[in-house]
Formats: structure tokens, C-alpha cells, sequence
DNA sequence: ACGATGATGAAC
DNA sequence: TTCATCATCGTA
């Protein structure tokens, strides 16, 4: 049984067991659910969409595959740690870590659901509308600190989870054509 | 097809 | 300290 402020609330922020599971199941568990920014002016939130993998000390296209650096460290951590970072000097990418501590991993975010049900395609784009950056990097994402994911109860069959290669890692060699990006369409 | 734009990490 | 690279996006 839940509490009841939980219950009166509308969240049921997913905890650190949630994420410290294989990032090929997170990542397809973590389609439908909801992807919220509270800060002292708005609460903003997002459903998720479509997500990619990062998995492990040997996948290619991850950061991590080359050991840890001041970057990257946050994915050989703790699961259920937010890692935020800067591309194309312009763009911030949103990614949440998975797996035992030691084990580099992490799943991109990379298209949501806006609560309109404008569906809001790429990256950089949800972090815009989201209006993360920075600030969250290495922050946990299990507890009330502006940023977490809720469970609302939308259940995504298997079924209809389209799983497709990964985008923009053609550098990655034989990890280039992994099926590690997941979505669904309403 | 390409330029914007800056942090990152590896090389030197 | 320099330099190539980059988990992207908007404009053309």
C-alpha cells in the first residue's frame, strides 16, 4: 500500500531498485512513464517516448568505453544518477544511469510526450522543453529534487515497443548496429 | 548538405 | 596547448 500523500500527490517516484537492473530492460520499462522538472515556477513533464542504451565498459559508442573520466564518471556509479552533458556546444543530452556501481551504463532520452500529446522528438530538443542543463548532472534522480520519473500506470505491451539501431553512433564499429533504441507511438 | 558552437579528451 | 571529435538541430 502506498502512503497516502503519495497517493494524493500523483507520484510514485521510481526508486533506486528500478534502475539498478540490465539497461536493455530498463530502457524498455522506462517507455510510458513520466519525466518531470518541478522547480519553484512550473512543473513541467514529459512522457516518455523513445530512449537508447549505453551499455557496459565495451559498447563503442558509449563515453564510458574508454574508462572513467571527470565526464563520464557518474556512469560507473550507482544506478538512478542523472547524467547531463553538453554536445555540438549546444545541446544537452539527458541520461539516467543503470546497473550495479562499477558497471558503466546509461539510457539517453530522446523523445517524450508533451501532456497536449505533441510528441517532441530528439534530445536536445526534450531538454529544451524540459528546460534541464547543467545543474542536474550527477544529482539522483530517486529523490524529490526537481527532477525524477513517475510512475502513472501506462503499460506499454512488448508488443508494441519498436526497437530499432542507435542514432548518430555510426563511428561505434561492431556496436554500431546494436538494437538498443526503443520507442512506441500512441 | 552543412554550419553553429563549446566542452571534452587525447596527443604532443 | 593544440586539435579533432561530437549520443544534434535548424536552415537550405
Amino acid at each position: 500500500m502506498k502512503s497516502r500523500s503519495s497517493i494524493h500527490n500523483q507520484e510514485n517516484i521510481l526508486p533506486l531498485s528500478f534502475f539498478d537492473r540490465p539497461t536493455l530492460v530498463v530502457a524498455q520499462e522506462l517507455l510510458g512513464k513520466a519525466l518531470v522538472h518541478e522547480t519553484k515556477q512550473k512543473k513541467l513533464y514529459l512522457i516518455i517516448q523513445e530512449v537508447e542504451a549505453y551499455d557496459g565498459p565495451h559498447d563503442k559508442a558509449s563515453h564510458a568505453h574508454r574508462g572513467t573520466t571527470p565526464r563520464n564518471a557518474v556512469m560507473f556509479d550507482e544506478a538512478g544518477h542523472w547524467y547531463l552533458y553538453l554536445v555540438y556546444g549546444m545541446h544537452w543530452m539527458l541520461n539516467i544511469t543503470t546497473g550495479p556501481k562499477g558497471y558503466p551504463a546509461a539510457i539517453l532520452i530522446r523523445g517524450g510526450y508533451t501532456p497536449e500529446g505533441t510528441l517532441i522528438v530528439g534530445p536536445g530538443k526534450l531538454t529544451k522543453y524540459l528546460d534541464l542543463n547543467c545543474p542536474h548532472n550527477t544529482l539522483p534522480a530517486t529523490k524529490k529534487l526537481g527532477l525524477w520519473i513517475e510512475d502513472r500506470g501506462m503499460i506499454i505491451h512488448p508488443k508494441d515497443i519498436i526497437r530499432k539501431k542507435r542514432i548518430g553512433v555510426d563511428y561505434a564499429k561492431e556496436w554500431k548496429d546494436k538494437l538498443y533504441n526503443f520507442s512506441f507511438l500512441l
